[in-house]
DNA sequence: GCCGTTTTCGGCCCGACTGTTTTCAGTCG
C-alpha cells in the first residue's frame, strides 16, 4: 500500500473538506487543515516516524494521530469512510464553483435536489433557483460564468511559467502609472509555487483610483470581476484571475506579507503577533492598546518587529519557518548573490543550442558569472548530440576563445545521456578527459521505479559524472516525470559525491522544492542550473534559486556557490 | 481539534467585496 506523506496529507485534507461542507465547527476543520499541512510538509518520510514521533509532531494531537496510525494499520480511515457516506459527492461538486459555497451548495441540495455541475446548470436554465432565500438575479448570473469559466478549463492551476509573462507584463504597465509607487506580484507565484491559481499584484500608491482603473481598461483584462476602494479583480487573457491591492508606502512591507502568504504562513505570523500584544493585518504591525503602528514599511520591518528573522518568500509555507525564524534557527539560505557561475548550458554545437558559444559565454560574463560550463549534449542523443570528434574540435575552440573572455573560467563538459543500465556515452577515458560532465535521462522515462532509480545511481557511482540533470524529468503541467525513490538517489548522491540539479527553467523546476530539502537534509550537494539552450535562458536563474530557497538550501549546499577551485576539488575527489 | 513564558479550558488571524439584507451572511484570500 502507497504510504507516502502526501498520501496522509490527503486524506486529512480530505476530511477537513468534508467537515467544512457539513457546516462543523471552522475550528475544527482548521485543525485537520493544519495536520495536513504539517505532515505534507514535513521532510522526514512519515513511513520512517514510530507513531509516538508522529503524535509529537506539532499540531497533530490525539486525534489526528489516531486516523494517521489507523491509516497506516488498515489503509483506510473509519471517519473518513463515514464522511464520504454522509456528504454526496454532488454537494462536493457544487462547492467547486467559485463564488459557490459550503452553505449555498448545501441549499441547492437540500431544497432542489441538485447534485453535480450539470443539475446546477439545467437548475439554472428553468430559472428553478429563483425564491431561495437569499438568491437573487446576479448571483444566478455571477454562477452561469462561473459555469462558463469552469467548462472552458480543465484545471484551476496553471504552470508558473505561463503566469510569469502575464504577471510581470503587468507590473511592468503599472509601475509605468505616474500613481504607481512601488509595484510587486506576490501570492504563490512570488514563492515561486509550481502552479498558481492567479496573479496577485500589489501596488504602493496614495492615489488608488487610477490604478485600480487602470487595471479595468487594461487590454490583457478580459473581465472585471470585482472593482472595490481597496481591491480590484480581473479575468485576464489566458483565464489567469489577477487581483490587485493598493496600499498607501507605509503599509507596503505590510501588505507584502499579506498578500504574499501562504496563507497558513501568515496565520502562523498572526498568531505571534497577537501572543505579543500585537495586531497584524495588510495595513501593518500594530500595538493592541493604542493602536499605534510598530512597523510596515518593509517586510524586514515586520519580520524584525515580530521578533523574527527575516523569511524569504519561497520558504513561506507553514513548513516550520515561522518558529525557526523566532528561534533564529532559520538557515541562512542562499540568494542569487550567492551563485557565481553555471554548470549546465547548450550552444548551438549542440542541435538543440539557438546561440553561439561566443554569444552564451560573453553573455554570462556580462551578468558577472566566474564560470560557465559547456555542457552539450552527448553522441547517444541521435539527433542533438556531438560525436567524439566534434567534443574534441569543441574543446579547441574553447581554448580559442578563452582568451577574450576575462574573468569567466570556460569549462568543458557535456551533458551525457544515462542508458537502460546507467551506461554512458564514449569511454570512460575520453570521459574523465572533460572538466565537468552532467547526467541525464533522455529516454526510457517509463520504467518502474526500481529499475528508473537503479540506473540513475548507477550513473552517480561513475567518477565522471558530477550532477545528475534534471533528475526527476518532469515537465510542469505536461509530464509528470520518471518514477523514482527520491531517498535512495539523495542517499547515493551524498555517498557518491555526486550533486543533484535543481534546474532553474520555470517550466521544469527540477529538483522541486520538497525534493531539495530532503536533498540538503541527507547531506547532498545541489547545483542550481539554468540549461540554457538560449540567451533568454540565462535569466531563469532567479527561479532556481527560489527553488532552492523552498527546499531550505543554504550557499554551503549547493556547488557552484563554491569557486573555481572548490569546484575542481569537487571534481578532484570522485575521481 | 489543537494548544499553553497568560491558559489543561477557552480561546483560536484579519479584512475586502458582493448581494440581498435594512445590519449582515457568505465567500474568498
Amino acid at each position: 500500500m502507497a504510504w507516502t506523506n502526501e498520501d496522509v496529507s490527503r486524506q486529512l485534507a480530505e476530511i477537513a473538506a468534508l467537515l467544512r461542507l457539513r457546516g462543523e465547527d471552522p475550528f475544527k476543520v482548521r485543525a485537520y487543515e493544519r495536520a495536513a499541512g504539517v505532515i505534507a510538509a514535513t521532510p522526514v518520510d512519515l513511513a520512517e516516524l514510530s507513531p509516538e514521533e508522529i503524535a509529537r509532531l506539532k499540531g497533530i494531537g490525539r486525534s489526528s494521530a489516531r486516523r494517521i496510525d489507523e491509516y497506516r494499520r488498515t489503509g483506510r480511515i473509519d471517519m473518513l469512510e463515514r464522511l464520504r457516506a454522509d456528504v454526496p459527492a454532488g454537494v462536493a461538486e457544487l462547492a467547486r464553483v467559485p463564488g459557490l459555497g459550503p452553505k449555498t451548495a448545501r441549499l441547492l441540495h437540500a431544497e432542489l435536489g441538485l447534485s453535480g455541475l450539470d443539475d446546477l446548470r439545467a437548475a439554472l436554465e428553468q430559472g428553478r433557483l429563483r425564491g431561495l432565500a437569499g438568491l437573487g438575479e446576479k448571483t444566478e448570473q455571477n454562477l452561469r460564468r462561473a459555469l462558463e469559466r469552469m467548462g472552458a478549463k480543465d484545471d484551476d492551476r496553471v504552470p508558473a511559467a505561463d503566469a510569469l509573462p502575464v504577471a510581470e507584463e503587468l507590473c511592468a504597465r503599472l509601475a509605468a502609472l505616474p500613481a504607481a509607487g512601488r509595484v510587486a506580484y506576490a501570492g504563490s507565484l512570488r514563492r515561486l509555487r509550481e502552479t498558481v491559481g492567479d496573479i496577485d499584484l500589489l501596488v504602493a500608491s496614495d492615489q488608488p483610483a487610477p490604478v485600480m482603473a487602470a487595471l479595468r481598461d487594461d487590454s490583457l483584462t478580459v473581465r472585471v470581476l470585482a472593482a472595490g476602494e481597496k481591491k480590484t479583480s480581473v479575468l485576464t487573457v489566458r483565464g489567469l484571475q489577477a487581483d490587485l491591492r493598493v496600499v498607501e508606502p507605509a503599509a507596503w512591507g505590510a501588505a507584502l506579507v499579506y498578500f504574499t502568504g501562504s496563507k497558513a504562513h501568515n496565520v502562523r505570523v498572526r498568531e505571534r503577533a497577537v501572543r505579543r500584544g500585537l495586531t497584524l493585518n495588510e495595513y501593518g504591525l500594530f500595538d493592541r492598546v493604542t493602536g499605534g503602528r510598530v512597523a510596515g514599511r518593509t517586510e524586514e520591518e515586520v519580520y524584525a518587529a515580530l521578533g523574527m528573522a527575516f523569511v524569504p518568500a519561497p520558504m513561506r509555507e507553514d513548513a516550520g519557518e515561522v518558529q525557526a525564524a523566532a528561534d533564529g534557527v532559520l538557515p541562512d539560505v542562499v540568494t542569487a548573490a550567492d551563485v557565481l557561475g553555471d554548470l549546465h548550458g547548450h550552444t548551438d554545437w549542440s542541435g538543440d543550442g539557438k546561440a553561439s558559444m561566443q554569444d552564451m559565454l560573453g553573455a554570462a560574463r556580462r551578468r558577472g558569472d566566474r564560470y560557465w560550463a559547456v555542457t552539450d549534449h552527448a553522441e547517444n542523443l541521435v539527433m542533438n548530440g556531438l560525436s567524439r570528434e566534434r567534443m574534441v574540435a569543441q574543446r579547441g575552440a574553447i581554448e580559442r576563445l578563452r582568451g577574450g573572455l576575462s574573468g569567466l573560467t570556460v569549462l568543458h563538459g557535456a551533458e551525457l545521456n544515462i542508458g537502460a543500465d546507467g551506461e554512458l556515452d564514449y569511454d570512460r577515458e575520453f570521459l574523465l578527459g572533460f572538466d565537468f560532465c552532467v547526467a541525464s535521462v533522455h529516454t526510457l522515462m517509463h520504467r518502474p521505479r526500481e529499475e528508473q532509480t537503479r540506473r540513475i545511481v548507477a550513473a552517480m557511482e561513475h567518477p565522471a559524472v558530477n550532477v545528475i540533470g534534471h533528475p526527476v524529468g518532469r515537465i510542469i503541467g505536461r509530464r509528470p516525470g520518471y518514477d523514482i525513490d527520491v531517498e535512495v538517489i539523495v542517499e547515493a548522491a551524498a555517498r557518491t559525491g555526486t550533486a543533484l540539479e535543481v534546474n532553474a527553467s520555470p517550466r521544469r523546476l527540477d529538483l522541486s522544492g520538497r525534493m531539495v530539502r530532503r536533498a540538503v537534509e541527507a547531506g547532498a550537494t545541489v547545483a542550481i542550473s539554468c540549461d540554457a539552450h538560449s540567451l533568454g535562458d540565462l535569466g531563469n536563474r532567479v527561479y532556481g534559486v527560489a527553488t532552492a530557497q523552498r527546499g531550505w538550501a543554504r550557499a554551503a549546499d549547493v556547488l557552484n556557490c563554491r569557486d573555481v577551485d572548490g569546484l575542481r576539488d569537487f571534481v578532484a575527489a570522485k575521481r
